[in-house]
DNA sequence: GTGGCTGCAAAGAATTTGCAAAGGG
DNA sequence: CCCTTTGCAAATTCTTTGCAGCCAC
């Protein structure tokens, strides 16, 4: 298994980018491990916080843009009021997402077939595939029988 | 053409689920109409602010995850903030993109055989399809070429 | 030693909510 | 008529920011 250490690759990214590898961000990272894999930041802040960790808020807030552009994590959609949830994909295969536009469950399917006929609209644009991100939308089987109900 | 109309498209969506056509809505969607194809909430606002309309601020709000769901509308992109990009959607005109990580060429394209795949997943889940959001990311004929010579 | 990083708390924005009045079906 | 929708503006909540001291490199 190639699967490396998160914290290790984190902190490789931010000496590319000469920046600074502190305990806080370390920190963070752990928590992202601890955290559910669907979270919002606000999960990450109370997670440190009941930790006892000296990462704050603000640097919490701080770090997750680093994470996403590290690869460490992926924005995922966004909940009433428009705060956002991230998934931690380090060291998972990939999947992608069906979302309920209701109550905001998030499936996560992999479908060869999507990602067969992806290569193919690429290569018939001459393109090198290197990536996707596919985000399903929709009502989910128990809000669809809310809606009926009278919600 | 087949695109309907989409002020019926969305009144049909609302007698569907038994809620109401109003004027107000009739012209949230006028000022789709009007708004460049990307778009923030605020931009909607100020269109109709400035056309003297009466739909204010609290209604554009209340109306635009309806809109989300009747399928006019697709959440693109986030703004630092929090704030929301939206996409409108003219009926079957659905497209998606195919972009470059190095020049950020940003290519649409159609596939049949991928949206069918998707309403098979969200079937499967007991899910209702509203829509769908995929990019792909790739390195385009261009720069793949560049790479070759040494880029 | 330098320049980035952090905590704190207040500022700043975007979005939601309560209530009474208006209007669609 | 009943029930949804609306406007207004305050409230809520997420996210960013300013500054002084600390710390990685």
């Amino acid at each position: 298994m190639a699967t490396r250490d998160p914290i290790r690759m984190f902190r490789d990214y931010l000496r590319r980018k000469g920046l600074r590898c502190t305990a806080e961000r370390d920190e963070i990272v752990q928590a992202l491990q601890r955290t559910s894999h669907h979270f919002r930041v606000e999960d990450v802040v109370a997670d440190l916080a009941a930790r006892g960790s000296s990462a704050s808020r603000a640097t919490v807030y701080r770090t997750v843009p680093l994470l996403v552009e590290a690869g460490l994590l992926c924005v995922g959609d966004a909940l009433p009021g428009g705060e956002f949830t991230y998934e931690f994909v380090h060291g998972r295969d990939h999947h992608d997402h069906l979302c309920c536009l209701r109550c905001h469950e998030r499936i996560e399917f992999a479908e060869r077939g999507i990602e067969l006929l992806q290569i193919d609209v690429a290569r018939h644009h001459g393109y090198r595939l290197v990536g996707h991100h596919l985000d399903l939308f929709g009502i989910c089987p128990k809000c669809q029988a809310l809606e009926q109900g009278g919600g």
